[in-house]
DNA sequence: CGCGACGTTGATTTGCCTCAACGATTGTGG
DNA sequence: CCACAATCGTTGAGGCAAATCAACGTCGCG
């Protein structure tokens, strides 16, 4: 089997038939860090799984201020979901900027539909993987909602030990929804407690 | 074809096996205002269809305050997708209150996996679904990033009409995350515009 | 080395919250 | 069917967490 689809599916057993069309459709990605996968505009077609590196997207609101939406390192999948899943024209509100160099994998969305009726195992994995996604949304949206930014900050640490490392203060506290000067009072406090 | 499965799949066509498979899975429910169908710490095992009526997922955080995570009426699906979806224990975090008459079809989640694998017409409606869901959570995260409580009040009048007539000023506010006095507020002022 | 990007700190502002009081509406028992 | 209580919505005063605006130190890269 090939290496990065037992990374991808872990334990999954496909056919070696299966195997090779899923092979098929990957197309494999080099990043360095700065580059854009995704501006805004754009029409989304693909997502992208991260074999290494890390990538975020973001979104520019009117004032101009930058909201991260999502980081991806290893293991996760990456796209402008807005677009790529909602029922608009498909054009990019969100985007894609590699943050650390990447090697990224690469499937539209239009082939994985068709792996998918062709492949009902991985129609399985990814109901699994979208029911998780949508309850770990929900999760977030729920901190949003109840947790100062201080909390949600010690959440972020813990939950993402991997992506503090990578990223710049600026990038978590888009993802926060603090600004940058609250995030850096923030972590003058819990550093004198 | 039985006219719930009509309601619920609209111009889907099953085989006549498959519409029974689906029929004998649903469980009919009526709900009469103030009663819960779930409350936290329950375990979680069903989700549910609204047929008519109006319910409400809210959270309760340490302090005592209410969050409203969902609304449903007619033609939605409602639970607690923490639990549902989540890797955690099952158990739920929210509450799931009727906030006006309702009829309902439930339907376990076991007994909904069992029907993916054995109709895979239905895993395809399901993952879009869940993509479309997916897709339209992002879009509320990033508006309650980027737009202010009033913005997002007008926008939640625009995209819930048929909502607004049937819940309290209270379960508004906190679906958008303010309080009740902030949300009186924002209606005088709109109201003077 | 020098410049720009980044992080920090201070002063001030602001949107929303909290607390409190008081009408309006709803619903319920007599 | 009315009276009264409970619930709900509104309004005001004051407070607070985080935003904004502005200045400055520092780090890393060309």
């Amino acid at each position: 089997m090939h290496q990065i689809l037992t990374e991808i599916f872990k334990d999954t057993s496909f056919t070696e038939s299966e195997e090779a069309l899923i092979l098929k459709k990957l197309k494999k990605k080099t990043l360095i860090k700065g580059e854009f996968l995704l501006k805004a505009g754009d029409s989304v077609r693909d997502f992208f799984y991260i074999h290494t590196g890390c990538l975020r997207t973001f979104f520019v609101d009117d004032s101009g201020k930058e909201h991260t939406l999502q980081f991806a390192v290893k293991g996760w999948w990456i796209s402008d979901y807005i677009a790529l899943f909602g029922r608009g024209d498909k054009l990019a509100v969100s985007n894609i900027e590699c943050i650390k160099d990447a090697i990224i994998y690469g499937v539209s969305k239009k082939d994985f539909d068709t792996l998918l009726i062709e492949i009902p195992l991985l129609s399985q994995i990814h109901i699994q993987n979208m029911e998780y996604s949508y309850a770990h949304a929900q999760k977030r949206k729920l901190e949003s909602l109840t947790l100062s930014a201080k909390e949600r900050y010690k959440i972020f640490v813990q939950t993402y030990p991997s992506i503090e490392q990578s990223v710049k203060n600026y990038h978590i506290a888009s993802f926060l929804g603090i600004t940058n000067e609250s995030l850096s009072r923030i972590r003058k406090e819990i550093a004198s407690e």
